[in-house]
RNA sequence: CGGGGCGUAGCGCAGCCUGGCUAGCGCGCUUGCCUUGGGAGCAAGAGGUCGGAGGUUCAAAUCCUCUCGCCCCGACCA
């Protein structure tokens, strides 16, 4: 492997982002401009959040299935707001099998045209619904400008897409998924977010209304994390889904969708991250424990790993990821540097000074600390320190959080902490027009991340404009 | 699309301005010895269409023209 320096995160965050991705080997770019070729490192990361996400669409009885991804051009068309949200990024496919086609195809940008074509023949009745279905794919956005999994042209994601007989049962669903995002969010990812609505501004393009969870980076800008759109009746009425209800009259299918991204793991690079690399949570991670075996001699060495074999028999059927990294060829030194880059949670040091004292070395990777253990009950000690890390990152991310966000009421002041500052959550009254969000976009590149679901009935000025604001919602520059 | 930067070994770079021995250096890689508690050491090796095309010249990584690609900053976005 090449040798890997790391920019210092309080010196050049954009620098030490792309660093981080490259030292612990999670993704490489591509011939194509835009992509992004995921290594074993970052898919790892993915299918854990594949694996934790799925459960839960489960238990909140969606099913998977699988739609392609080449769509009629035509299809894009038929809703006006989503085609002319989405027209300038689409990928489209002129040529195949040696001629042009008679109807280009186009690369799914996401999948609500070609999936409401299907739920067209699949629902008739109020019987078939809700309708709950969810995909993992790939989706393709030709963006102007790209960042490893933070922005990149193709990227992966899970797209939900549920039919329903009411825009009160579908509100339900839009609600009920966001929050599987913020519970996913919070228990593995360790990251606190907010839980709010898009303004008309922000909104996907084609959703009646949209929610999102919002999350503060490391340098406290704002990341989007995950969406779930209120559809209405807008797809229904493009693809003509009508079901018949209870009363035998026929009406419109009320609609949901909600995605999240691999872009979470960039959001983990930036919420968990330090000088030394990537932080993985436990609860995300492969591999939660390595252990890094010290020995000089041939004889010490064969004592180390015969103690190393006896301690570590029980991990697996304690539910523990665990490597022995027994590798001749590196030093211990260079072995915790190693790890550390990549983000495993802890590392379990053991050498002829642990063997005479019956203990190893525990080493937590979010704050370096090194903790003497006894080899005996070494198995809940272990499953002990992943939760504490668990939450100590989840806790360090809150109390960031909360440091960097404002009540500002006054505009001259909310400018001056952007640009001071150059992030974090401001707090501020709107009145809700669209000029002023576009004033303070154009003015501090800032924009409304959400109006919080969870904000205290508060009535002001607007922090622009100063006419009546009924409540305060999040202004940040975002990612 | 505007502004900036860069294409030379797997990675990071020097050489280019002022053309000239066999194109160098660090890391990594291979083999051997020796080592191991925070990126060890020694020795011997392997590895190159200098992004591409054309031109100038006795001679081009170096000068000229064209071209392709990538990264960063901005407008757009999960």
């Amino acid at each position: 492997m090449a040798e890997v320096k790391i920019a210092k995160r309080s010196e050049d965050y954009s620098r030490w982002y792309t660093d981080v991705i490259a030292a612990a080997e999670l993704a490489d770019y591509a011939p194509v401009k835009g992509c992004m070729v995921i290594r074993p490192n970052g898919y790892a990361i993915w299918e854990q959040m594949q694996r934790a996400l799925d459960a839960m669409f489960k238990e909140t009885g969606h099913q998977n299935a699988y739609f392609p991804m080449f769509i009629p051009e035509s299809f894009l068309q038929k809703e006006a707001e989503h085609v002319e949200g989405f027209a300038p990024e689409v990928a489209v496919v002129t040529h195949a099998g040696g001629q042009k086609l008679e109807e280009p195809l186009i690369i799914r940008p996401t999948s609500e045209t070609i999936i409401w074509h299907s739920y067209r023949n699949w629902i008739q009745s109020y019987r078939d619904l809700p309708l709950l279905i969810n995909q993992w794919a790939n989706v393709v956005r030709w963006e102007m400008r790209t960042r490893l999994f933070l922005r990149t042209t193709e990227f992966l994601w899970q797209e939900g897409h549920t039919a329903h007989a009411t825009f009160e049962e579908a509100e339900e669903e839009t609600v009920r998924m966001l929050g599987v995002y913020r519970r996913f969010a919070e228990e593995f990812m360790a990251l606190p977010v907010i839980e709010g609505r898009k303004t008309e501004r922000e909104k996907f393009a084609g959703a009646h209304h949209t929610y999102s969870i919002e999350a503060m980076m490391g340098d406290g800008k704002a990341l989007q994390a995950g969406t779930s759109h209120h559809l209405a009746q807008n797809f229904a009425k493009a693809f003509d889904v009508m079901f018949q209800n209870q009363q035998g009259t026929r009406e419109y299918v009320y609609a949901t969708s909600w995605g999240l991204s691999t872009r979470m793991i960039g959001a983990l690079i930036m919420a968990h991250g330090d000088d030394n690399g990537i932080v993985i949570p436990p609860r995300l991670a492969t591999i939660q424990v390595v252990v890094v075996p010290i020995a000089r001699k041939p004889e010490e060495r064969e004592k180390v790993m015969e103690a190393v074999g006896r301690f570590t028999a029980p991990f697996k059927a304690a539910g523990i990821g665990y490597k022995i990294d027994d590798r001749e060829q590196h030093s211990p030194g260079w072995k915790f540097n190693e790890w550390e880059r990549r983000g495993i949670p802890l590392r379990i040091e053991v050498g002829p000074k642990d063997l005479e004292k019956n203990q190893v070395m525990l080493v937590r990777r979010d704050n370096r600390e090194k903790i003497p253990v006894t080899q005996d009950g070494l198995t809940p000690a272990v499953i002990a320190m992943l939760d504490t890390i668990q939450k100590a990152l989840f806790d360090r991310a809150l109390e960031f959080r909360e440091k960097h966000s404002y009540r500002v009421d006054d505009y001259a002041k909310f400018n001056e902490m952007l640009d001071a500052e150059g992030g974090g959550f401001l707090w501020s009254h709107w009145c809700e027009s669209d000029a002023c969000e576009e004033r303070v976009k154009n003015d501090t590149k800032a924009t409304i991340r959400c109006i919080p679901m969870s904000r205290e009935s508060e009535t002001g000025q607007c922090v622009v404009c100063g006419q009546p604001s009924p409540g305060r919602v999040i202004f940040a520059r975002a990612y």
